[in-house]
DNA sequence: TTCCGACAGTGGGGTCGCAAT
DNA sequence: ATTGCGACCCCACTATCGGAA
């Protein structure tokens, strides 16, 4: 079951859960085992033994079938996509691997238990038979979940921990595997940043003619320097695609305006005068890059020199 | 007729493995 | 040794189409 993106409901019957920046995953366990799938429903059980074991002495020998989101912890207790990465795709973990980024399940839907499916029962209800498990552990937990509480305290309290968003859940509603359901609604926080547009990469495909996407740029306030900042693909409309490019047919120009030469993946931009400014609407800058970067239109209210590095 | 949900298609950052350079 | 690419993960977003309302 998924949650559709938008504003959390204000008004009573919705319970609030944190959403938590990690990997999706359904557990089914068995007596004496224990199977993990992705939420493409690939079998991922080998990449988390520590998780496998945990969920195994968790249940005691019950059948389950768990949703929940895999987790590893960054230094200050928040969860953090990057380290779980290191962990995703590797099959067979060396044990030192597993002690240096150790991955939690955040266990917060129970969709059967021994036998008995509850994907019927009430959101509220459901809550309750998973608190009645006993699964809490160092590896396995079961996070909180608040009903009658104001959605914008609880995206504050997000936002001030570093976390994703918040997750509004209708407390009636029932388990619709595999659905995006309005009965789960998801407002992640995002920021909003003002960019330089240095040059841009083709598109492909339906995209051919236009460019694929922006390189962006802005100031760092310690050197003064122009410096790249990531790249933004989407959020155009295909006319706001087109208009865009006769703007940059007409800045185009033969040099990179970076002071880094960040050479990775742009040997074939074009390059442009950087002379537009551009709203950009995103998750998180990782210093490296923008992470889930939309454009939200051009701002001519802004100079290329006001631009700052993202927080 | 209009609206909505599902899907396909385009794009992003990040990590790793592997092949080419 | 370095670079580039694809495969997975997370995702934002637009365009389209068919069926429900």
């Amino acid at each position: 079951m998924l949650a559709v993106a938008g504003r959390p409901p204000d008004h009573a019957g919705w319970a609030v859960e944190m959403k938590w920046d990690g990997a999706r995953v359904i557990a089914i366990t068995e007596p004496g085992s224990c199977r993990l799938y992705s939420r493409n429903k690939q079998p991922v059980t080998g990449s988390y033994p520590e998780v496998v074991t945990a969920l195994v002495a968790a249940t005691a020998g019950r059948e389950l079938i768990l949703d929940g989101e895999l987790i590893v912890q960054d230094a200050t207790g928040a969860p953090s996509f990057g380290l779980l990465q290191r962990r995703m795709h590797v099959v067979r973990p060396s044990t030192s691997l597993v002690a240096s980024t150790p991955v939690q399940l955040y266990a917060f839907d129970v969709l059967a238990i021994d036998g008995q499916s509850a994907i019927a029962t009430p959101y509220l209800q459901r809550r309750d038979l998973l608190g009645g498990l006993g699964l809490e552990s160092s590896l396995v937990r079961v996070p909180p979940h608040w009903v009658g509480v104001d959605a914008d305290r609880l995206l504050a309290v997000a936002s001030e921990h570093h976390l994703e968003g918040i997750v509004s859940k209708r407390i009636d509603s029932t388990y619709q595997p595999g659905r995006r359901s309005h009965s789960w609604i998801k407002t992640a926080i995002r920021k909003t940043t003002s960019a330089v547009v240095a040059g841009w990469l083709p598109g492909s495909g339906s995209s051919t003619r236009t460019f694929g996407s922006l390189v962006l740029g802005a100031h760092d306030p310690h050197s003064g320097q122009l410096v790249h900042i990531g790249n933004v693909g989407t959020g155009f409309s295909g006319a706001a695609r087109r208009d865009l490019q006769g703007r940059l047919d007409e800045l185009a120009t033969v040099a990179s305006p970076f002071s880094n030469q960040a050479g990775r993946g742009l040997a074939m931009t074009h390059w442009v005068r950087p002379v537009l400014v551009g709203a950009i609407e995103y998750r998180e800058y990782t210093g490296e890059g923008l992470r889930h970067p939309s454009w939200r239109g051009i701002r001519t209210d802004k100079n290329p020199d006001e631009t700052r590095l993202p927080d």
